[in-house]
RNA sequence: UGAGUAAGCCAGGCAGUCGCUUGGCGGGAAGCGAUUCCCGUCCAGAGGAAAGUCCGGGCUCCGAAGAGCAGGGUGACGGAUAACGUCCGCCGGGGGCGACCCCAGGGAAAGUGCAACAGAAACAUACCGCCGGGCGGCCGACGCGUUUCGCGCCGGCCGUACGGUAAGGGCGAAAUGGCGAGGUAAGAGCUCACCGGGGGUACGGAGACGUACCUGCCGUGCAAACCCCACCCGGAGCAAGACCGUAUAGGGAGGUAACUGCGCGCUGAGCCACGCGAAAGGCGGACGGCGCGGCAUAGUGCCUGAAAGGCGCCUGCUCGGCGCUUCCCGGAAGGUAGGUCGCUCGAGCCGUCCGGUAACGGCCGGCCUAGAAAGAUGAUUGCCGAAUACAGAACCCGGCUUACAGACUUGCUCACACG
RNA sequence: GGCGACAUAGCCAAGUGGUAAGGCGCAGGUCUGCAAAACCUUUAUUCCCCGGUUCAAAUCCGGGUGUCGCCU
């Protein structure tokens, strides 16, 4: 069986772009909507205009760590899809910066 | 020491903590079900190009995987290999002082075709030039007859038509072997030496081919133009395909929104008819454009169709093969965004030895080394350190090509210095 | 991941060995009191890039880059 709490569907996607909120920071973009479920799904998406497939994988990468690192102290709440799309500007960023960008984001949007 | 050339090898390492994925073991759950998930622990976890998808093969299905045609590919010779357009050796040609490197390298007297422009001619052609004798004119010397001229002969120049000539000029990417001498009216393989080419004979070599001798020579380029010769190729591709689960058994003549017409939204200042002259009129979120929607009983158009002793299906075509029977379409089966398998032990990797110039092959011993499904390698700390480039497996394997910071090893060549 | 197609002026495009047609647009001109229409003129020299074959390449061959489409 597939992992349910990630994103999947193309029709999860699409009803996200259309009908969620979205978020513009300075790595990454971010959007979210309830879902009307008892827990929260995430996605990791990093497009061609990021680079190359090592490039796309290291986006992804630093994107997954910084949300586990959040949510280790504060937990996600329950109900929400939350997609987080990669900027080309990620490429050559550490972790740390593009965690507390996240953070941010997420504190804005009242995620956490 | 410097410059160069060829081959090989590495692709940051070690330790600690947190996190991700497969598998083994132990425990526990979910679903109607195929089956899957969770916790703990142990082990393992991207490349030399994983890339481009350019060749070749395995594997799977398609219609039996058959013959022919069409189409495609390869191209000196001998070998290696599962196979190849790859690799090795060797021959020929080209480049480099050299080590060494490069070459789609069969056939142009089998045929067809093309060779623009220029040029006389691009299958046999004379433009300029050169030469020959003929005719005409002019000039000069000489002789004869004679007197202000005529005739003969010799030489030169000009013109003219004819013939000879491919040595020279000119055109061109290319002009009927090159160069020198003899020869000739001028020229010409007309003759000769050397070089090049074709053919023949002998010798050497497994062969491509090489060497020697004889032979006077018959246009050139293009086959990555058609083509000929020899050899090879059925097509599609893991989204191939196999299994399981769940669900399901009728209906009947139309379908399609392409255009016009209709409605809504956006756009935003003009538009329409008449007339031509200076004006006047009508409409105006109009007309037009773009997007969305409705209408098939509004029109135009398009598609299918109830057909007949035939019809239908089959890789580009044919031979050939298969099926159907007297209304047609469906339904079932199968497939699909349900699950599992295919999915990694393989032409596998490492090492000694043996055969072979080598590519490679063989014996023996040892090893198991990613298999995901939004798609696993990250974060952080310390040390070494100049420290990183190109870059991420997706069914597997052998090659080629392309990208790339740097580090190391070995052989060989040339130049200089010293012994 | 696999399979396939395309690239020619600002746009649409023809050309398949011999110095790149045509249309729209832009600009200039003629005509007009002013416009529109019409007519005339101009606009490619790296034909996506790099090599090769050829006397000669947009065209033929090989490699690369980019864009688009299809996958029961």
């Amino acid at each position: 069986m597939l992992n349910p709490l990630v994103l999947r569907k193309e029709r999860d996607f699409n009803a996200l772009y259309t009908k969620g909120k979205s978020m513009g920071g300075r790595f990454t973009i971010l959007f979210y909507r309830k879902n009307g479920l008892s827990f929260s799904r995430k996605g990791f998406l990093a497009s061609k205009k990021v680079g190359n497939a090592v490039q796309r994988n290291r986006a992804r990468r630093l994107m997954k760590e910084s949300v586990r690192l959040i949510e280790a102290s504060t937990p996600l709440k329950p109900g929400y899809d939350v997609l987080f799309i990669a900027r080309n500007s990620i490429n050559n960023q550490n972790c740390a910066d593009v965690k507390k960008q996240i953070e941010a984001a997420m504190k804005r949007t009242e995620l956490i």
